[in-house]
DNA sequence: CCTTAAACGAGACGGTACGTCGGGTCTTGCT
DNA sequence: AGCAAGACCCGACGTACCGTCTCGTTTAAGG
């Protein structure tokens, strides 16, 4: 038998009161002491409520990230497009390792991936509603230059992505070394122009 | 800094059975359900000598994995050096690509990058005494290939390093694509060549 | 005084599991390796809801004693009176001595002597629950024999209790001698007439 | 096979420091918390000199009892012997009080009582050893008023003992009532008379 | 407006694991 | 050989949370 939720009798005070907790918490303590306890005992609300909607504390976090980002708006903002693509991408690289390196930040971000290391389900959720609507924006702006002739005709834009964007989320997951915005820098320089020398034939 | 235990007295029969029953255990349950007493009871050993050695199941799962690679041998085998260079990455990206999709090693590494993202001590460790390591030996046949003049003079191999796997890593950690042989020989073509179009002044 | 739970959810059938294990255990394997632990097993049942409502094992073990006590009647029945002192003392002295060499009792009983002897707060407890009603009993037969003219007019009949039911009880605990229904009546005998000689005018 | 321990090599430093630090340990926690760890520790002595030579904690409370009592001199002083045995008995047995209500002797004396009950070879080793010799001295003074004729003849002598120090030794362990120098006269005075009426055919 | 069934706060419950203490045994090196 | 030191396996401690399950008590829909 299944037991029907039914939504529209749903506390919408207490969902945001669980969100809210969740994510103060995994700031304070971090993902591994985070704890569906403790989330209901700082939202002032019965243990019931919060495993009545979700089913693990990862999903609990995950939901939380949304509701900070569909704080904003509707979709994410695009990125700048002066129609100089490695400044640009400079621009945004950097945004991105401060925050990353801001420990507002980073504590609940790494949380995120740890939960969607442990749960592929939420992985699959996180792609299609968190990642998936950055990278399309990412690509967007890849797309535009492409257009430009600023890209390789042929270039596979998820690729291209992650040429960018990987070697920077890496280095901050794995902690293989500081990140900087120098890093940043190189990452796109290197990017654009390939490990390759360029033909000097001027 | 002082150690508190006496080493010399200790039980090298115990610990490698702690560390051998910790790559059983984080393979059959996963990270999240590893437990020093889940540890202990499978090793035949009291807990208290998992605590008289290891702070956190994270640092046993991490000393674990030092057996595994210094049991082969002393330092990680060197990349193949064909001479072409593209081909040689691929085949090398080929092989950790098929390797992150074999689940005898996927929920082991995901396990000890779960433990890395926990604790940023562990993750020193971890740069210092596996990963170090291995960027040595990729560094090493990029550095050949650019005394062959395959690779760009002031090159940054630090970040050429981070060119080639960090997508790989990346897509492998965050789940956010499946991760294929295509798409490792994608990323090392696109890597070496760049996202910018190339001179067509053939 | 503040109670921190809510008695009135409280498991009725947990809680008489707990007792029964408790009583059974002590049994089994005395005071010293009776465990909080033990006791959850046997009982099926959590080791907090045992911490939820008793504070020791001693506690627990006190309150196994009230249940059976109280599984009787509400009173402890009254001592015989048939009007001969010296005959129904004998036959209660005798009970007790049968009882207390009864191993079936002996080692419970004493397991709640050395509970008493280790907190005081269960001394009291015991003092007012179940050793009180009992000396009750035993004054209320004192008082009939001192109102037939029996018993000195003077007598402090705490005393004199102590007197009759205090050697049996010591030699009990301490061990000091072998305890026989031949013991109990020289001490009835002796409390009765004094250890002075008699006056033998006659 | 049996292990022969030589006790011509003993240590006697090390034998008295741990029934040294037992005592004060005794005192310090009380029996429940007494450890063979804390004993060796505070005695600066190896576990296993502790196991070599005593079985559980209460033979090395009881051998630390042995050692105080031993230390006076061979054997327990006579009772004091004025003639007058109802103040000679009073006397003596209100020290007994306010040494059970000395809490420097009550912890201890307590510990050895709980030892005793959970242990009975210690128990018959008590009676032999500690309690046999008191009682010997008090039988003693007993026996002299029995011979002025201030005593029935046929009076049992460990009858008359018990009958005297009995009452005050349960009142103590049981901790049924305050323990009083005035409870310790009425028990004398009463045990003397008997509790019946005596002939008032002056 | 009034029922009525859900969601809710609270928290007891049977469990698992935590990290610590101490039990009693064993080994190592010193005296 | 006895000893101090302390590692070892083990059992229990008392605590934190897990996920499930009542309890009353809101609370919002629909009759």
């Amino acid at each position: 038998m299944v037991t029907h939720h039914n939504a529209s009798r749903r506390s919408e005070s207490s969902r945001r009161a669980i969100l809210t907790a969740a994510l103060e918490l995994v700031n304070e303590v971090g993902y591994a002491k985070l704890s569906i306890e403790g989330i209901a005992a700082r939202a002032g609300v019965g243990k019931q409520t919060i495993y009545r909607w979700w089913p693990s504390k990862g999903t609990v976090l995950f939901e939380a990230f949304l509701m900070l980002n569909e704080g904003e708006d509707g979709e994410p903002a695009a990125l700048p497009d002066t129609g100089d693509l490695e400044a640009d991408l400079k621009t945004v690289l950097r945004a991105t390792v401060e925050e990353l390196n801001d420990p507002r930040y980073d504590e609940p971000m790494r949380a995120l991936n740890t939960a969607i290391a442990q749960d592929s389900v939420l992985a699959a959720a996180y792609a299609e509603r968190l990642d998936g609507p950055m990278k399309e924006v990412k690509k967007q702006r890849l797309r535009s230059a492409q257009q430009a002739g600023q890209l390789a005709g042929d270039l596979d834009l998820d690729v291209a992505v992650d040429m960018v964007w990987g070697p920077v989320l890496n280095r901050w997951l794995q902690r293989s070394a500081p990140l900087t915005t120098d890093y940043a820098d190189s990452v796109v320089t290197t990017a654009l122009s390939g490990l390759r020398p360029r033909d000097s034939a001027s």
